[in-house]
DNA sequence: CTGTTAGCGCGTTCAC
DNA sequence: GTGAACGCGCTAACAG
């Protein structure tokens, strides 16, 4: 079924049929009516890939995320596909993975689709590969970053200032009477460097001993282990910081069947105020990076950067801590 | 850049780069290399808007969900998705909500699209306004639903025995010496409903009484109420079988605050074996309703049926009990 | 083995 | 107000 079937059976042509859809001026109401009458009667949508071919103009969004199932990054994705899907934009929601070639083949697939705008999610996207690839595949569509930022004329970035947050986490800690405070990365992300500048920056201002368990795997049995091999590295640590809300919940887990006590014995902070901070007994405390907030500066980017020529906004925001049992 | 571009700076005709670029036979090395050599060094995409409207074919699939963020649905989105990428297939990704306008408003959507199949996921699409809008919609190709059946002549589906999953959880814990055995159901999805009919005839099977708290919010706060709302109504309450697992958290966490033991006063079961299982102390034990199946199998009829004339497979799986240490 | 031609289903001038 | 004709970028049928 085209609009050619329904001009048909309307007894008008194509054209006309195409200005009703469209809602153009000068169709005599009576015409009109007839056209939609046969439309609805048909059910008939226009197809959304000739229109796009005709009008070089996709109404749909791309967005990359490295693992979908990803918490930190799904309410992100979430919340853009949903805004703009009132607007008539589809969002094409893309899990890379984490291997650079497969990001930039996805951003090849991308652009295949003529996407009208492209939300990166997550700082792991911060390298020159993926740099090279938006240059030469998407340089003429409008590019938001949601916690990473790369160089680009086209390119907009949302960032949460991780730095700051650690460095704040590290002083709360102390405030609170700590002095053996260590911190658990995960991957070695653009986002995580940032936590461990900040979290060595703080150590070092308040003189204490700077103690880092890196590579952490990305889950509870990844806190698990690191927080296992923390206690035996450094007995008398007091206070954690863990880059990732997940890995801390694991981490606890490990140090009440340790026989620890929490918050008495060791203060524990996770990072991302995630929905899992209130599973855990007891409900974990974290840095909050206000990803809400990024993605929804996100999405006014791009919204009014498409079809528009492309900015080249830098929005930042601050960490806050949000306090519950575990400190 | 188009085809054309390529052809003239190649020195041949269009259609001559349209096969290089599809790999057809009957072209002489010679001008295969010459026009893979242009395409490199232009680093050329051939619009796939244009390809779709030419072949009447799309290479995209539709998946429908009604909250990505739930990680019920996340896992089964990812995975069939993940798996169509190195087939050449992108996965458009819609939220469709709760309510049944926006589902079917999204089936048109898709529609627009040419998908070339589409994904239901969640019994939730079970009725019949989908249904109407699946057969006017998108009538001529195939349609896999995850955990949920309707009768079209294009529709596939994989679903799990929830009925008999859950007559097998009041057994078992039957089998552990408890005697009042409740169920806490959230919304009122075809899903939950076997589940509540499994529930109840196990239960008068067995001789016990019937205590159902229906209707509970699908989070960990619900839980918590609904937990509150049934020791009110049942203080003899030893054994609760939870339609979702991040609910049973919910529950289990008032439960301790109230003073019971787990599982020593109370047995507590989940449903859907997720995540958070182990992020509970104890962790919770749960009917492992078999997604990862489900999803495969959706993902295997899907491949099968694409291109073809549709079928109608029907699959289903059995539940199983995943003990930790909560029962 | 390669080029020419004719659609795919829309939107958009430009006449009438 | 409305219709005819063309172009969007690609594939496929037909020639040569």
């Amino acid at each position: 079924m085209t609009i050619y079937d329904i001009a048909r059976m309307a007894g008008v042509s194509a054209s006309t049929v195409s200005r009703v859809m469209n809602n153009r001026e000068g169709i005599s109401s009576r015409t009109r009516e007839r056209v939609m009458e046969v439309i609805r009667n048909e059910n008939f949508c226009a197809s959304d890939t000739a229109r796009s071919l005709s009008t070089q103009y996709s109404s749909t969004i791309g967005i990359l995320v490295a693992d979908i199932r990803n918490q930190h990054h799904i309410e992100g994705a979430y919340m853009i596909a949903q805004r703009f899907l009132p607007l008539g934009y589809c969002s094409l929601l893309l899990n890379t993975g984490y291997e650079k070639e497969s990001m930039v083949e996805c951003i090849r697939t991308l652009s295949t689709r003529r996407i009208s705008g492209l939300v990166l999610i997550g700082s792991i996207f911060q390298n020159s590969e993926v740099e090279e690839a938006l240059k030469s595949f998407v340089c003429d569509i409008p590019v938001v970053f949601q916690n990473g930022e790369l160089d680009l004329p086209n390119l907009s970035s949302a960032v949460s200032r991780d730095d700051e947050g650690t460095a704040d986490a590290v002083r709360f800690l102390y405030g609170k009477g700590r002095r053996t405070i260590a911190f658990v990365n995960n991957n070695d992300t653009p986002s995580n460097r940032k936590k461990m500048a900040g979290y060595r920056k703080a150590v070092s201002q308040l003189g204490l001993k700077s103690i880092i368990i890196p590579e952490c795997e990305d889950s509870a049995e990844g806190g698990e282990k690191a927080a296992e091999k923390l206690i035996e590295a450094e007995p008398g640590v007091d206070g954690i910081i863990f880059s990732v809300d997940l890995i801390a919940a694991g981490g606890m887990r490990k140090l009440l069947s340790l026989g620890r006590r929490i918050p008495e014995d060791i203060a524990i902070l996770g990072t991302d105020n995630s929905s899992c901070c209130t599973l855990t007994t007891p409900m974990l405390s974290s840095i909050d990076t206000r990803l809400p907030e990024l993605s929804a500066a996100c999405f006014d980017i791009l919204k009014t950067e498409i079809g528009q020529k492309q900015g080249r906004k830098n929005v930042s925001f601050e960490c806050r801590i949000v306090e519950r049992q575990t400190t």
